[in-house]
DNA sequence: CGATTTTGACCTGCGC
DNA sequence: GCGCAGGTCAAAATCG
């Protein structure tokens, strides 16, 4: 019902975008032109006034040429500029191993840049670049990371990556006018089905689009297909990640004893995200849920954290592009006190917020949506060594990527998502695709990003060895990520969107306000403590993945305790109060 | 009694 | 076109 709405939604607001791209002048007056073509058989006069509208029409269609004339030099002058930012940015990032934060800071992002781009360029999960149109080769070599400076630059160049979702028409495109950019604030409601039934491969059809002038938010279809599964241990039926879901179906799905049980939000009516959650064939300790869609409304605090998580991680997927690659990071979550070593998963309350560890990895894909795996469990990594960038067998169409952020040795991960999920629900989700990013002050994301790049930068090789110290594990991931640029955006935008997320309201709310947040990012905070006492301020991820600089014992990465807090103060907060959790965090 | 879960039927997409 | 599998719907059952 409500999601019958939806494609109506969405063509209104495609209808709005479009209507930006062209000048108003040429929008408005459209319509005026139709009806004065339109026949009347009726009147007497017909020909003389469709003379004289014809006149005016010539007059008016030129003004529209004009319009899109300046719009397509605009346009043009956009793209370049952003590429040659992007490059530049691409550039520091393999220079500024070794320079400081501040340097870093201070040459890559040149705020006027920065306002082009935020005007003409709009944040989306669903991010695909075609700058005169990719083939799937093409398509293929974004997704072909080679972790170098080449491919980066590639990278760049093909796919504009970085989490920014802009559809280009390259300036040679010769059809018109619309197809320009697309100012898509496109969210993830999922329905697209309707849209888009015969492209199943979203950049392919975002080129198309491009290409015919059809600019139809293609993205749309792209977003709302984008999933993220979490796999994790957890005894309970599904993981608490602070939303309110409702099960509207379970299926046995072929090759798995285990029913698969779908769930929808009922936090707000309207809302599209739904989730999957079914046990692990192999091993029915581990549960598999599988998120997709945007929250269309505000979350309770508890549910941010998991939402900024997975939304970085989807916005990494379908920035990243289609690229199919594991990422074996090495990492746990500490837990909170007294839970469960394993996950919060299956608690009503979200109580706590509790840092959470990265733990060792392993591969899934999903057969028709571009899906990204966070794995949480601990698996063991002989398959998947660590770092590891391999094309895998995934679906042709949607490769799926995964992070492996399980270790091998910890028999459950301390995590609780419980404080959130889903993050992208926050109300500026509701216009813009990339949800938390779409807010994220570019200028603190960069400078995170940076900082991250810069702390980074100076980390050693990861080594084999899994039962080690934080700092190696540090070092696993910070390697992994700094060989993955979208990667790297991505959580960024998830740090930081948590911090923009912490208005003055919620941040009243939360444990840590935002501006204490943002001041307690600090680089290598928190790293090594798996226990429960280790929290950190919100972005700690950062913090996580830059730490340990101490990372000259780069030896192993597996099994330490690396802390990547979140730091989100639940609504409920049963077992922590807010001064302690405060306690905690500093 | 309202909310949630269960469960069989139905719809849709995809491969053969 | 047919069958399969995934996903959704909605009435009935259950729960608090």
């Amino acid at each position: 019902m409500a999601e019958d709405t939806k494609p109506d939604r969405l063509n209104g607001r495609e209808n709005e975008e479009i209507s930006k791209v062209h000048t108003s002048k040429g929008t408005e007056k459209l319509p005026v032109l139709d009806s004065s073509l339109k026949p009347s058989p009726s009147s007497p006069h017909m020909l003389l006034t469709k003379e004289q509208t014809l006149a005016t029409t010539k007059v008016e269609m030129g003004e529209v040429r004009e319009e899109n004339e300046k719009l397509k030099s605009l346009l043009t002058r956009v793209v370049d500029d952003y590429q040659s930012l992007q490059t530049h940015y691409f550039e520091i990032m393999e220079q500024g191993k070794g320079k400081t934060v501040k340097d870093l800071n201070s040459v890559t992002v040149p705020p006027t840049n920065v306002e082009e781009e935020h005007e003409l360029v709009s944040l989306s999960l669903g991010s695909t670049i075609s700058s005169g149109g990719l083939n799937k080769k093409e398509e293929k070599s974004c997704i072909n990371i080679k972790g170098n400076e080449e491919a980066d630059n590639k990278i760049e160049k093909e796919c504009l990556k970085l989490g920014l979702d802009c559809k280009f028409e390259g300036p040679s495109n010769s059809k018109g006018e619309a197809n320009v950019v697309s100012l898509s604030s496109d969210n993830s409601f999922d329905d697209t089905k309707d849209e888009e039934p015969s492209e199943p491969c979203p950049p392919s059809k975002i080129m198309k689009n491009i290409r015919g002038g059809e600019d139809d938010l293609s993205q749309q279809p792209q977003v709302k297909k984008a999933r993220v599964s979490v796999r994790a241990r957890c005894d309970t039926p599904t993981m608490n990640d602070g939303c309110q879901w409702r099960k509207y179906g379970q299926k046995i799905a072929k090759g798995n004893p285990c029913p698969r049980a779908y769930y929808r939000c009922t936090v707000a009516p309207g809302c599209p995200v739904r989730k999957q959650v079914q046990r692990c064939a192999d091993d029915m300790s581990i549960l598999i849920t599988t998120y997709e869609g945007t929250h269309s409304h505000l979350l309770p605090v508890s549910a941010t954290a998991m939402a900024s998580t997975t939304s970085a991680a989807a916005s990494m997927l379908m920035s990243g592009s289609t690229s199919s690659r594991t990422i074996s990071t090495p990492a746990t979550f500490s837990g909170s006190s007294a839970s469960l070593h394993g996950l919060n998963f299956g608690q009503s309350d979200a109580s706590i917020s509790r840092p959470f560890f990265l733990p060792t990895a392993s591969v899934s894909s999903t057969p028709s949506f571009p899906t990204i795996t966070l794995d949480l469990t601990t698996q063991p990594t002989s398959t998947t060594p660590p770092f590891a960038i391999n094309r895998l067998a995934t679906n042709p169409k949607y490769p799926s990527t995964s992070f492996n952020f399980s270790s091998p040795e910890s028999s459950s991960i301390s995590t609780s998502w419980s404080n959130s999920y889903l993050g992208y629900g926050n109300q500026h989700y509701n216009k813009s695709p990339l949800g938390s990013f779409s807010h994220i002050g570019k200028q603190t994301q960069d400078s995170i990003l940076n900082s991250y790049i810069q702390k980074t930068a100076n980390m050693n090789a990861p080594t084999t060895n899994p039962s080690s110290t934080p700092s190696l594990l540090t070092d696993s991931i910070a390697k992994a990520i700094t060989s993955d640029p979208s990667f790297q955006s991505a959580l960024a935008a998830a740090i930081t969107s948590y911090v923009g997320n912490q208005g003055p309201n919620q941040a009243a709310q939360t444990r840590v306000d935002a501006p204490v947040q943002a001041h307690r990012l600090k680089w290598g905070e928190q790293l090594g403590s798996s226990s429960s006492s280790s929290y950190s301020a919100t972005p700690c991820a950062s913090s996580f993945l830059s730490t340990k600089s101490n990372a000259q014992n780069a030896s192993t990465q597996i099994g330490s305790n690396v802390m990547f807090s979140l730091g989100f103060p639940s609504s409920k907060s049963a077992s922590t109060s807010p001064t302690e959790k405060k306690d905690r965090i500093s």
